[in-house]
DNA sequence: TCAAAAGTGTTCGTTATACACCCATGT
DNA sequence: ACATGGGTGTATAACGAACACTTTTGA
């Protein structure tokens, strides 16, 4: 079967920033491209959009196939469309972003991708396409919103955290999804204006040193 | 002559939203469709990128064919896809917007327009598509824009003033752009530590009140 | 007793907001 | 003289950034 218009058509994908937090680093999930072009090379997930599908429903489907992973909010960074960002045939692509856990993750291969895996932010590979420039778009994006306000994006921050957890260890989630120190006074006052924490009135145990109290997000 | 694909295309079509100020009130610039679907319908100026352009590219070539005007930072606003915009076929566009000045454009009816034509923002007619959302976002920004930051949207706001201005003229062309009325002490601070302003030495003369003093941007 | 992490307040600069009266001119 | 728009300063609140020492525990 085959498609024909008047006029050249472009193919139009989504791809997604998938963002993780492993071992305290801040990781993306990317695939290894099984088909050329890039065959090989490393790659943000994404895949095209179907006709009868919203861009963001899209971007879903793509995330969820191949990665296992849905009900995340997808947030849009935009549209990429340099015309030799793909050299088969002119593709746009409209990117999305999430944060998620990833223990809960269960990494699949898709038919275009011959592995996938978690690579720390610190320490990529030479990506496919553009994917370098959108990735470092989707950085700058995750830092301004973690923080800054109190957005769904923050919220999944809390998902890096056991339910019960102490300031220090959600001072590094957020330090680590910032890209930057913070101060530890002032990370205190921020969380706690800003988010309703409940004081379990316990104590970690079984540290070398002193013991910390542990917070529970309220529901 | 047709292209031929071996699985379905979307069409992409690039849309601009061009503000300005009309005798102290914001309006849009939106053309009058030639043809279905929405014959009639007055929609947001954009076309279709073509197969060797990059999306803002196209965009400012739409832009210039269709108003002359090229020249103009465009930012964009994002993808809009949902599967019905139009009734044709898949279309995605992608949005932009500029703030440019309405006087040194010829407007110009390309040969999918019937007609264009200047609105006032708060006397839209219905507009095709959902250029009603795109418009309502785009105009979202630009208040975010103007008088946050200095930014190159902030900038254009002076080409709606003459090389000699008051601060008064100043101020309702911030006010026209925000949508809502601006504290006159807090203006007259906030220009004068976000921009270079000169003070002229000179004052206004012929009106029938206090004269004011005159300013210029300095560049 | 020491090493290591937990915990705790204040100051300062910037920014946004609110608000009321006198001044200079033309008619 | 008066109507009209021009011009001016201060006080408050909120926020972000900087900064150092004491406390508690296990080893």
């Amino acid at each position: 079967m085959s498609y024909t218009y008047d006029y050249p058509h472009p193919a139009v994908t989504a791809d997604i920033c998938i963002f993780s937090i492993r071992e305290g680093r801040l990781h993306v999930l990317l695939i290894q491209r099984l088909i050329a072009p890039y065959q090989g090379s490393w790659a943000i997930p994404g895949g095209f959009i179907k006709m009868d599908e919203d861009l963001v429903t899209g971007a879903a489907r793509e995330l969820e196939e191949e990665t296992g992973v849905s009900g995340m909010p997808l947030e849009q960074l935009g549209a990429y469309g340099r015309p030799d960002r793909d050299p088969r045939e002119r593709v746009i692509t409209v990117a999305f972003m999430a944060l998620v856990p990833s223990d809960t993750m269960i990494l699949a291969a898709s038919t275009d991708a011959s592995d996938a895996r978690w690579f720390d932010m610190d320490d990529l590979p030479a990506l496919a396409f553009d994917h370098d420039t959108i990735l470092a778009d989707a950085r700058a994006r995750l830092a301004d919103k973690v923080t800054n306000r109190v957005t769904e994006t923050a919220l999944a921050a809390f998902q890096f955290l056991p339910q019960k957890f102490t300031l220090a260890q959600a001072q590094a989630v957020f330090e680590t999804l910032k890209g930057e120190p913070l101060d530890k006074r002032n990370f205190r006052k921020w969380i706690a204006a800003n988010w309703d924490l409940e004081d379990l009135k316990e104590k970690t145990s079984g540290g070398r040193h002193r013991p910390a109290a542990l917070y529970a997000l309220k529901a």
